[in-house]
RNA sequence: GCCGAUGUAGCUCAGCUGGCUAGAGCAGCUGAUUUGUAAUCAGCAGGUCGUGGGUUCGAGUCCCUCCAUCGGCUCCA
């Protein structure tokens, strides 16, 4: 016998070789119909897996994030068997579920799939998925699983088995369908009722741009049909608030081929707003004492050399600038660190000083690869809220715990409130990537992770996703359609205070070199303002928004009342605007509503009469009558609600 | 940069297997209407069909080049 312990704590007793859908079964036939997946003693097991030993049994089903992991997984060995009964002279590599379905990477050879092969593709699945073909998880020796895939000529699972230790190797197998895999299957393809792929795209062999590109196949199922429908029209309402389609229907932003691609233009609404995020910053940054500086948009190129930048990105930046003068060159601003480093070099420093916080708003150029390009969120021109923080290793803590609250102020403020902190730590397996010794390092990464912790922030730790120069604090926020963004960000920086020879007089009257902090709350006004548009759905908070109010008159003879009321509510600083064109109300409400406009009040004879106006909130809310300076009180009361002083 | 897809008026889109002067709605302009909670009516104007080449008697439609965009990959100071 053996004792198996549930979740809850509740122990029951076993033959050994029970199974877990046996041991589900024998609870509920509703709970054993349900399972897909489970977990024993922390290891992902099949539902048929024979249990030799006592230990935790946890069930999982659809509910479950591991069962949906089980559900879409199984569903890409089907998608396997199916690509593989189409073109039988691919290479199946590997096919994980992802936190949105699951992917096929596959060699094609010489043949070209395109979405165009989807819908058999899908329909071949289905089929496969009804006549419910058991998963059957099998050991086999190295030995074997290598000659197996020797045989075949498919050099990928070759590779991945010469990684694999002996006795580990398993295969599942479903129907006449065979995959190297280790496990965690439903128990039947029955389950999947419901199949969409959904795109097609290269991906390198192990995420190795030197390595041969595959053919990935995207897809997602589901165990019932109406829960794909509903997946698809939730991303087809997403893609609604795609920051592409709003700026250029809230005419916030353009592009233009003939200025160039990734170079966003801003248009007086979208910079309207940038500015009030960019005031809204000032005022919090001078609360926490920075001092706002400006440098210029180019630099000798000498200047990137000291601070290695050019080293590492020269060659696929733009190209620098030549002058009259012989061996004289410029390069576009790629990063403001080094700019100020020479600010700060300006002058001597004594430790009384110290901290020295110098911000900007410097708009900096990369080149960044054409396919990288994304709207707002990756663009060749961009304006990053930096500032550069001077300061003693004893300083550093404190410092870096105030810049957290500054950026968790800033994501306050604009209602980012689901968020991931993510701390960036170099690869350790590919150490020349990076300048600085490991001792540097080590320092900085121990000062990130001890301030965060003290923060009580909840991080996860991403190995080589630091900088060149040093580690960071990455505040990641996801899109519409889900994509993950690195918004704010914090970095240590050990190695350009060396690099430009920055010192400080400490109080035995030694040189000192001080610690250098990067960070941009927002971290780039392009990218922040095309996340906030996608998390807002273009109605933006009411503070930040730059119509308030659309006043909105009934006939010609209310114009004069209303531009009397327009007067009053700017002379207390609401921003509202009049539509008095030659148009009916219905049509000046649709277009305030599709303006996205907060407030609209329409204004005739009885509010004249009454001096009472009605606020009619975005989307047709009744705010009731107010008299205006109810209404003043009212917005900055709304105001008031979603945003505080730093 | 790589893989796949897309590119018709300011915007959203139609244009079947190549066949007369390329269509619609919205927006724009002109005029009428002077308006009470998401589109008043009428008329007009607007496109070298992304670019360059090719096939053909004939190309928006087929082929190639380049450019841009979209979805991924890689990259992201």
């Amino acid at each position: 016998m053996i004792e198996i312990t549930f979740p809850d704590g509740a122990a029951r007793s076993y033959e050994i070789n029970t199974s877990p859908y046996e041991i589900a079964n024998s609870i509920s036939e509703g709970l054993a119909r349900n399972i897909i997946s489970a977990n024993f003693n922390s290891k992902t097991i099949e539902t048929t897996t024979k249990l030799t030993e006592s230990g935790k049994l946890v069930f999982y089903t659809w509910n479950d994030k591991e069962g949906k992991k089980a559900f879409w997984h199984s569903s890409a060995h089907i998608l396997a068997q199916v690509i593989e009964e189409f073109y039988p002279e691919v290479k199946l590599t590997i096919g994980p579920a992802i936190s949105n379905g699951f992917y096929y990477d596959v060699d094609f050879g010489d043949n070209i799939m395109s979405e165009k092969d989807f819908p058999k593709i899908e329909r071949r699945m289905i089929e496969i998925s009804r006549n419910k073909h058991l998963f059957k998880l099998k050991y086999k020796s190295k030995k074997e699983a290598l000659d197996y895939y020797k045989k075949l000529g498919n050099e990928y699972k070759v590779e991945l088995i010469d990684n694999l230790e002996d006795g580990t190797i398993s295969f599942c197998d479903h129907d006449n369908f065979t995959d190297l895999c280790r496990g965690g299957h439903l128990p039947n393809t029955g389950f999947i009722k419901a199949v969409k792929l959904l795109s097609v795209a290269g991906a390198y062999w192990r995420a190795d741009q030197n390595n041969k590109q595959l053919t990935r196949v995207y897809g997602i199922s589901f165990p019932k049909q109406k829960e794909l429908t509903e997946y698809l029209n939730l991303l087809e309402e997403s893609k609604k608030r795609d920051h592409r389609k709003l700026g250029k229907q809230l005419e916030l932003f353009t592009f233009s081929n003939k200025v160039g691609q990734g170079l966003p233009l801003w248009l007086p609404k979208g910079a309207e707003l940038r500015e009030r995020l960019e005031a809204f910053l000032k005022k919090a940054q001078k609360k926490a004492g920075y001092k706002q500086v400006i440098s210029p948009h180019i630099g000798n190129k000498e200047l990137y050399e000291t601070s290695g930048h050019y080293e590492k990105y020269g060659e696929s930046s733009f190209q620098p600038i030549s002058t009259p003068a012989d061996g004289e060159e410029f390069l576009l601003k790629p990063m403001n660190c080094p700019h100020h480093c020479e600010m700060y070099n300006a002058k001597q420093w004594s430790y009384k000083e110290l901290p020295v916080r110098y911000a900007e708003f410097g708009t900096v150029y990369r080149y960044e690869q054409s396919g990288e390009l994304h709207g707002l969120t990756r663009a060749r021109g961009f304006t990053q809220d930096d500032a550069h923080i001077f300061c003693t290793q004893d300083q550093l803590n404190s410092e870096f715990k105030n810049v957290i609250d500054l950026v968790l102020y800033v994501f306050k403020s604009l209602g980012f409130e689901k968020f991931t902190a993510q701390v960036s730590l170099r690869d350790p397996l590919n150490k020349e990537k990076y300048i600085g010794t490991d001792q540097v390092w080590n320092t900085a990464e121990k000062a990130i992770i001890n301030a965060t912790k003290e923060k009580n922030i909840d991080y996860k730790i991403e190995y080589g996703e630091a900088a060149f120069y040093g580690p960071k604090l990455d505040f990641m926020v996801k899109d519409a359609i889900g994509r993950e963004w690195q918004l704010g960000t914090i970095q240590v920086d050990y190695n350009l205070p060396e690099r430009f020879d920055l010192n400080y007089t400490d109080s035995n009257n030694t040189l000192k070199r001080p610690v250098m902090i990067h960070r941009a709350p927002f971290g780039s006004m392009e990218r922040f303002i095309a996340i906030l548009i996608e998390h807002t759905g273009g109605n933006f908070p009411l503070w930040l928004t730059s119509n308030q109010i659309m006043l909105i008159p009934v006939g010609e003879k209310h114009k004069k009342y209303t531009e009397k009321v327009l007067n009053l509510l700017e002379k207390d600083e609401i921003r509202a605007l009049a539509d008095t064109r030659n148009e009916t109300v219905s049509r000046k409400i649709r277009e305030a509503e599709l303006e996205k406009i907060p407030f609209m009040i329409i204004i005739g004879d009885e509010e004249e009469k009454n001096n009472l106006l009605p606020i009619r909130g975005h989307g047709g809310k009744d705010f009731g009558k107010k008299s205006i300076k109810e209404l003043v009180e009212f917005i900055n009361k709304k105001v008031r609600e979603t945003i505080e002083d730093f």
